[in-house]
DNA sequence: GTTGCTACTCACCGGGGAGTGACAAAACGG
DNA sequence: CCGTTTTGTCACTCCCCGGTGAGTAGCAAC
């Protein structure tokens, strides 16, 4: 009554008989194509508009291939999630750089710099960031748990045999220290500015790593 | 063909004849049960549910009535963003109980614990931190922007004539500082943890707020 | 060939969202 | 009393989502 398909679908294909653009048979391809249109979507439009059909739009094929392939979002997520494990590794430096970190307070303030570096311009971890806070879902729970498991993994490898000042908690004061960096570039990302802090030009960012620099000499000395 | 009002009303008309549970008519009280269904279902759902049809349900009203009342979402999320512009002077006690605040570092370790308290147990302005971080739209950068003016504006206002240290940029500090609670508080409210640090015990928030207290001391001595 | 597997596409379903126009009924003003 | 305005309700359209079952196209072995 609507359609009928009979009638329409040989003309339309009259109409367009070329314009293949055919997919060449290729799972691996497609999986990893599903994949990359995934996190970019994700990196792109946020968790907001991530979705079954949005995905596979992206990915120019049918949403089918997502169920086939990856079990669903779910699986597709989890796929996401397990690139996390190395994120921290693969983004900083493992030496740092041949520098001298006697202390503990040169190793946190190197650190800190270097984790705020990597989330800024990861706008994918960062996305994972504001969904983590935004939703308390399984999906969610699982990528962050992948996250902040190799971050505390990471920071473990880096401290090697120095110890923070005696009397200071330090599990507590870094969770606030990196609570603090991914607030501050997720609010960055959205609004430019945080609590009256522009966060624009490389001059503002400055400002902020000065600040950090010096809250964390402050803590550590 | 799918439904026939013809056929179906008359009969639930007479099988449901009485239940009448008539809305008196009063336009006043209507409106604030729309602003307070939106307000709660903000709270306890979080942006993510959020919409013209969940609103209208929970104050149990067409929905209809939200757009005449309110021009539709967006007006009745202004309406939400107008109580915003007072939050922090409603919910932090003016004057800080007599205590004396000698130093810069006095006020800002008991405005910083003070804050914390405050978004702790106010769920509503939660969700909006976390809408904030997440969505970048005309919509939440109002509720943004009266949010941010506010803090700022009662920042100042405590400030009275102490002065920060010289040498530390105090707008850049402060803005780190609060960037962490507000993540730390997001991150409790959706995971019960950050970073590796657990946050749902009372033992567990005392811990934050020590180390809280430590890097607050330690910029500000 | 044709049989059978794999990769892929399509058409459809139910459900829920935003938004709108028409209507019912109470309240008000004369 | 009657007409108008205000208040509230209903029914409907359009759209997009997640999910599924049935079908198509390439490809390889027999």
């Amino acid at each position: 009554m609507l359609n009928d398909p009979m009638v329409l679908t040989p003309i339309a294909a009259a109409a367009v008989p070329v314009e293949p653009e055919k997919r060449i048979r290729d799972r691996g391809a497609t999986e990893k194509a599903i994949l990359n249109a995934a996190k970019s979507l994700l990196a792109e439009e946020g968790f907001q508009n991530f979705g079954i059909n949005a995905v596979a739009r992206r990915a120019g094929c049918d949403k089918q291939l997502i169920y086939r392939y990856y079990g669903g979002l779910n699986g597709l997520v989890e796929a996401i999630g397990a690139d996390l494990g190395t994120w921290v590794k693969d983004r900083i430096p493992e030496d740092t750089g041949g520098m001298f970190l006697l202390t503990y307070g040169d190793l946190m303030e190197r650190l800190s710099l270097l984790f705020l570096e990597a989330l800024r311009d990861d706008p994918l971890v960062l996305r994972i960031v504001a969904w983590e806070v935004s939703e308390n879902t399984e999906q969610v729970r699982r990528l962050s748990e992948a996250r902040s498991k190799a971050l505390a993994n990471w920071l473990e490898r880096m401290r090697g045999s120095l110890t923070p000042p005696k009397g200071v908690d330090a599990v507590a004061v870094n969770a606030i220290l990196f609570a603090a960096i991914q607030h501050i570039v997720l609010s960055a990302s959205a609004a430019e500015q945080c609590a009256g802090l522009a966060l624009k030009t490389s001059k503002d960012w400055e400002k902020a790593a000065t600040a950090l620099k010096r809250i964390v000499r402050g803590v550590y000395g």
